[in-house]
DNA sequence: GTGAAAGCGCTAACAA
DNA sequence: TTGTTAGCGCTTTCAC
């Protein structure tokens, strides 16, 4: 069969400059199929056509296309993400460990960001979806009930990840956020402190941290903390600073701030130095997130550990081993909750 | 023609689940090709018609195999994006960029990582290559010659960002990082200091930041620049605090030093600061990037602001234009280069 | 406004 | 080891 031209009437030729195995082939004197097995199972052909073939490929530049490769073969090699937001490191740490855990085995990673929007979020799932991804990776629990629907009915292992639950769609890799709170609030208490404060953002993990942290106070019988809550997503460091501030002139003054992240933390130390605060003789100061600033700053960020990269890693390892065949029994990951006790609280 | 079975011998049935064009036809009472046109040109299809097909989509949940509909119409809606690192946020703020810039037009991002390799980078290129992307945005200049010859053939818009060049492979949008050394060589000049010194990596970038600097240093009359090295990539704040301990044994001490990034000159501040040493009146620091802690810090940093988003942003819009048609004359976008003058010099 | 036929570039199944 | 045939799900072309 002639390319370009077939039984009926004749069409114009391919607009595509590109070649295709058709191409290969004619120039390595064999057959399509010959040509392919030739790039995907070496050892399945003679030695001898698959230099022939192997010269033709490099002499055209020929590069196979994956779309075509994906809709015959119903493997697209793609593992789609969505991130809640790709101007968040702490997110795009999560998103470096899948790329290093996935382009091990050669799939690519398409993504997506939905800007923490439940329709945005719907949305690009629907649109990931159409290229068939082999598997999805999410950052955050998906909440809306439409999308758990449609991602578990594509038939795809999913990996939810920086969050806990009990009921994934089908994976999760993650950590308690409330469990941070609560080990925060816990660390804190034990050192002897007894006002503390939260301050955190909107979001659903931060109000996670704080449920996680007013609970223990509860429990141990301290007045409910004070909340400073921020609407900036992702936080600022002199959003930090502010919040800082306004704390300093609270009556009593209180001898502990829980930040919700690094990013605040840090900032509510750089504004404790600058009042002529003593951290943390006079108030503690904590983190959640364990960038690496916290452990250049002075005093040393006190912060709860998130293996953000960590994370992305281990999900991608999910979902290689079950395109690999695996049936894991191990649904739910839980990375737990590490306190990095530095000098800051 | 039923479903899973043609003229010839009959096959297995489809073993993929997910509905296709055929299940919404059969469902709404009519053909394919007028549910394909219902999805993508609705006012093509009777409005009677076109209800029927929406609600068989909706009933089925039909998402369009998008890789059947970029083979044959040569379009994939995915521009393919090639990163350094995804572990530095300077370059996964471009990407977001890019991702917002990108999503209106309905297109996706396909994303790879190098480590900085030139071998990676081919590879990642030839890979993504195989999804016959729309269009290309890179993030750094194409130095392997086989990669620019890879990337012009393949009959794609492309963008280089984050550095300048004379020789785009087609287009680039960004700033060039030896005019960014001399702008603040001449700053620091200008301020009265006369003992420079440069601390950075060994990437190009850092590299070309060092040459403009030196430069200015040379016309100027001064001693050539002490010039400290660090081989993390991304760089620590850790490792900033670390060279500024170095620099400060330096004798005769130095009068200015500038970090080829914010986040080594922002350990460099804070060594300063456990050091005892005022910045700016005995030593200025300046970093280059204009992160957000440099605003925060105190005292806070001078430095050049580089427009990562803003370059994402607009390498996105180049791309979108161009698939759109456009033939745009300007393939050299120069965001030139801003010194943010602030408290450290 | 609707549809039939052809075919994008590739791989699975089977045959030689 | 190599080749033939069918067909993945969609859009393009052309006809009605």
């Amino acid at each position: 069969m002639t390319k370009g031209k077939r039984r009926g009437r004749p069409i114009r030729p391919r607009p595509d400059n590109a070649p295709n195995l058709e191409d290969v082939a004619r120039r390595a004197g064999t057959s399509i199929i010959t040509v392919s097995r030739a790039l995907r199972q070496p050892d399945k052909v003679r030695p001898e056509t698959r230099a022939r073939i192997t010269a033709a490929v490099e002499a055209l530049g020929y590069i196979p296309n994956l779309a075509a490769s994906s809709l015959v073969s119903r493997r697209s090699g793609i593992i789609a993400v969505v991130v809640p937001t790709l101007g968040n490191s702490i997110f795009t740490d999560t998103l470096h460990g899948l790329s290093d855990g996935v382009t091990a085995a050669g799939r690519q990673l398409l993504v997506g960001d939905t800007g923490y929007s439940e329709a945005a979020e719907h949305a690009l799932i629907t649109a990931l979806a159409g290229r068939r991804p082999d598997g999805i990776a999410i950052v955050g629990i998906v909440r809306n009930l439409r999308s758990r629907t449609l991602l578990s009915g594509l038939g795809v292992p999913v990996v939810e990840t920086w969050d806990m639950t009990d009921d994934p769609i089908d994976h999760v890799v993650g950590f308690s956020n409330e469990a941070a709170g609560r080990a925060m609030a816990r660390y804190l208490i034990d050192r002897g402190r007894r006002r503390l404060v939260f301050v955190g953002g909107n979001d659903l993990r931060s109000r996670a941290r704080e449920a996680g942290y007013r609970a223990v106070l509860q429990e141990a019988g301290l007045a409910t903390a004070a909340a400073f809550f921020t609407d900036q997503s992702p936080s600022s460091f002199g959003e930090g600073r502010r919040l800082m501030h306004r704390i300093s002139t609270l009556e009593p003054r209180p001898d502990a701030v829980f930040f919700s992240t690094d990013v605040l933390a840090v900032g509510g130390i750089i504004e404790c130095r600058q009042l002529g605060i003593d951290v943390p003789r006079e108030i503690a100061i904590a983190g959640l997130g364990d960038l690496e600033i916290g452990r250049a700053l002075v005093p040393a960020l006190t912060t709860v550990q998130i293996p953000s990269y960590q994370m992305g890693r281990r999900a991608a390892e999910i979902l290689s081993q079950r395109l690999a065949g695996a049936d894991l029994a191990e649904k739910i990951v839980d990375f737990g909750v590490n306190i990095v006790a530095r000098d800051s609280a």
